[in-house]
DNA sequence: AAAACAATAAAAACCGATATATTTAACTTT
DNA sequence: AAAGTTAAATATATCGGTTTTTATTGTTTT
């Protein structure tokens, strides 16, 4: 299966420096990939609202390039259900609703309680590690840039996607992992647009510290039950700014 | 009021008499729609053949297009697994592989486990009518158009999967549904790539009212052991003649 | 005034040509 | 001969303009 069209950062890449080096100064990347990326991010942080009409002309102009890669990138949005398409009369950025939320948060529930069940009983020690290292990681990240009001840290988010997909790394469907993906990303936009209101008061890194120690001990049914009350609480959040 | 006598009218229009009045009201479809139709029966069918590579310029050739629907067709099947793309080394149609089929298999059977309990959980009245009359349907159309060797039925194909999304569609997550049909569609290109010879000896109709006396029974936990056994029945022949 | 129609404006879809990148082949160099 | 280098051929990616379709506006008719 394929990757995100984005995501050219294996983790084994990192030891090699010299090839990180070529990749990084080539930039190889062609253009509908870099719109691609930029455009997803526009649509996740909101800067895209949602539901409104993408008119290529004003896209070609505000990324500077061609009206193909524009609507490549376009296409490959509308199956990460990020844009929505009507044949003959365009494309726009797909819409958010509470009963939206709710669907999400359930599939995302269902999805991953079964990868992280196959993940314990399929993963080999090296697994284990990789869980600790991303916990461990995530940890030492604080959640907000700022201490008094919440600034999104852009190192956290990765981490914490790290940590999460990690997890389920070991389930053994690249497919069920790709729809884990795409729900990921779609709970991030939630999340995002629910704004900093939504910034928890709890102790989040001590919910995965507790999943990470299910997993240890191969509890499958804590670990999936610990998983999944850590989804429907930070949902609470978003969902209460969400009705609003 | 410049008109151009330089019309070139494409011949696949003329051929639709019932169909056509549904489509000239409003369902102009776009070429992009039209080429992405037809590439992916191609794949399905194996006139494309697995892991071969999708050149533009053939393709254009052969479809009579220009290059944008082409690659926009490619892009969106890219996102259903049926196409894969290399950043500036172009497309290729996606591999099959004994173990490809088994992770299928795998997870077509997590997800629509839990569809179906989801659905029979959720579905009302007017779910269970729509279950009885797609498995009536089904019942009635024969599964090879030949009695003595096989040949696909293209009626069956459609009832076949009308019956197995319905058990589904009150699931109440659209994300879910979206997921097991593109599995689904995966799964019809193994069948076919399979060929003949992954024609059942067995009674498929009897598994198939089996599942729906058990869905109309309530009776989660047997009509999901029914659906699994009959997934991995049917996948019993396509994997023996894919070893081969 | 509402509906039907025509003319205009706007936007999407599409094409063919050009620029850019990759692969292949021929030709050195070690 | 293997490895490296360069040049030609091939294919991808991209652009900008043209055609087709949809949306808007204004006018006529009922």
């Amino acid at each position: 299966m394929q990757d995100d069209a984005s995501n050219h950062n294996p983790p084994e890449l990192e030891d090699k420096s010299v090839l990180a080096s070529i990749c990084a100064s080539n930039n190889t990347t062609s253009m509908t990939s870099r719109v691609y990326a930029q455009m997803k991010q526009d649509i996740i942080s909101g800067r895209l609202e949602p539901n409104i009409k993408l008119k290529i002309e004003s896209l070609r102009k505000e990324y500077n390039v061609g009206t193909s890669p524009i609507r490549e990138a376009l296409s490959l949005l509308t199956s990460d259900y990020f844009v929505e398409r009507i044949d003959q009369r365009g494309f726009r950025v797909s819409n958010v609703s509470s009963d939206g939320f709710d669907e999400l948060l359930r599939t995302r529930c269902w999805l991953e309680e079964r990868a992280l069940s196959e993940s314990i009983a399929r993963g080999n020690g090296q697994w284990e590690e990789k869980v600790v290292i991303a916990n461990y990681r995530l940890s030492r990240i604080p959640r907000s840039e700022s201490k008094n009001h919440f600034v999104a840290n852009e190192q956290w988010e990765i981490a914490h996607k790290k940590f999460h997909m990690t997890l389920i790394s070991e389930c053994g469907s690249p497919f069920l992992l790709k729809f884990c993906d795409q729900l990921y990303e779609q709970n991030i936009r939630y999340r995002q647009l629910a704004g900093s209101s939504a910034y928890p008061q709890r102790d989040v890194a001590e919910e995965h510290s507790s999943i990470c120690d299910a997993v240890l001990s191969r509890n499958k049914d804590l670990a999936a039950r610990l998983l999944i009350d850590h989804y429907n609480k930070t949902s609470y959040f978003v969902k209460s700014e969400l009705v609003k």
